[in-house]
This record gives C-alpha cells, structure tokens and sequence, in this order.
DNA sequence: ATCCCGAGGG
DNA sequence: CCCTCTGGAT
C-alpha cells in the first residue's frame, strides 16, 4: 500500500470518529496510565466503572500510594486480573514517586521496568500522553494492519514501525485509538463488515465481504 | 464456550 | 513460543 493510500485509510477512520476530546477519559499521563494498566483483558466498561471511583479517592500517585493495594482492590474487584493490578498498581504508584518525582516517565525504558506496564501500555501513554512517536499494536491492530495492507508485518514491532512511518503525523496521537475500534468492532477476525466499512476504498483486502443483502459495495 | 483495547514468567 | 492469571459480556 503507498504512503498516500495509508494516509487516506487512517483518514477516512479519523473523519469517522468523534472528536479527540470525547476519546480521551483520562487527560493526565497518571490516570492514562493506571486506566490501560486495569485494561488489560478486561472490558470498557467495567475498568470506566472502576476508575471513576478509584480517581476520585486517589488522582495522583501519592494519593494511590496512600491508599495501597487493599485499597486500590475495593475500587476494582469487579474487573479481571483484578488482585494482580492492585498489586502492580500501588507498587507502581509507589516507584513514580521514589524513581520519578511522582511524575510519570516520558522514555520507554522507565515505563516499561514499571509493574503491569508492557510495550503496548507503554506506548499508548508515550503517544498519547507524551505526542511520541509510538503505536500500541493489539491483536486487532495487527490482524487489520495485515489485512488491509496498511501495515504489514509478521511481527507487533514491524506493525507498529509501519504505522509509524505511514501515519500523517497530525493524525498520529489518535490513530491507534480509532484503529483498535475499527478492527474491534468492524475489521473483526471472523466476519468483518466490509459492507460498512468508512476505509474500504483504501482497503487491500482481498476477500472483502459484502452484505448478503447487497450486489455491489457502497460507493466510498 | 469464547473473547476481552496484556503482562509476566517459564 | 508457551502458559497462567481472572471477571464480565455476549
């Protein structure tokens, strides 16, 4: 796929999707942080249910802290994984403030030797968080990079390094937000709904599926 | 039953 | 690369 194809792929995705304000719950690198920290095999909606009261008792690392594992737990025992992430969460709280000032790191290094922190937490917050030059690649990401052509690889860093280099860099700091929903919920592993699809003009995916109900694919 | 906007450990 | 941790939603 050329460059100009990819820009228009990521932009039709980006003309599609609500404002970057409404996306971004967590405007702080340290809420950003902890809130992916939680997300991991867990879903929106339970780890929104458990972050609203867990920042509102603890918005900073020294609050969470304070406030320790036991603490941390009673906000999110309705999550998966949950006892491993309070656990991660308040040893993370707690190493911000002796390794890092209380601040959130801005380098790779230093937020992947954090508790629960990954390469792909790590670059969601480095993006997001930090307007780094990084893309957090999930299953999704990687099965629709290589579907369509956008991003190619057989490996997460040779997706992300696509992403990276393909991405108009305006559209970079939310780009992989509306390319995990777009291979979530439209690009899925089984039955994608090409029929609906906002990018499929831009798409090389050869076995595109279209509607039973229809002949002929929507015009773009 | 299967999957989830993973990470850590073997 | 494999396995395990875990509750909830579909």
């Amino acid at each position: 796929m050329s460059r100009k194809q990819a820009a228009a792929f990521i932009q039709a995705l980006a003309d599609a999707n609500p404002a970057p304000e409404t996306e971004l719950r967590f405007s702080d690198p340290f809420t950003l942080l902890v809130a992916v920290v939680l997300s991991a095999q867990a879903t929106d909606a339970s780890v929104n249910k458990a972050t609203e009261t867990l920042f509102a008792a603890a918005p900073d690392p020294a609050a969470m802290a304070a406030m320790g594992e036991a603490g941390i737990a009673v906000h999110i025992r309705r999550i998966g994984l949950w006892q491993g992430k309070a656990k991660n969460v308040a040893a993370l709280a707690r190493l911000l403030i002796e390794r890092h000032d209380g601040q959130v790191p801005n380098d790779r290094t230093a937020l992947e030797a954090l508790p629960g922190v990954g390469r792909k937490t790590a670059n969601v917050v480095l993006n997001v968080a930090f307007g780094q030059e990084a893309m957090a690649v999930d299953t999704h990401i990687f099965r629709l990079g290589n579907r369509t052509g956008l991003a190619p690889g057989k490996t997460v860093r040779a997706v992300e390094d696509g992403l990276v280099r393909r991405c108009p860099p305006a559209l970079l700091r939310h780009a992989h937000h509306w390319l995990i929903l777009h291979g979530r919920y439209m690009c899925k592993a089984r039955a994608p709904e090409c029929w609906r699809c906002v990018a499929i003009a831009h798409c090389n995916y050869k076995d595109k599926i279209l509607d039973p109900g229809r002949r002929s694919l929507p015009a773009p």
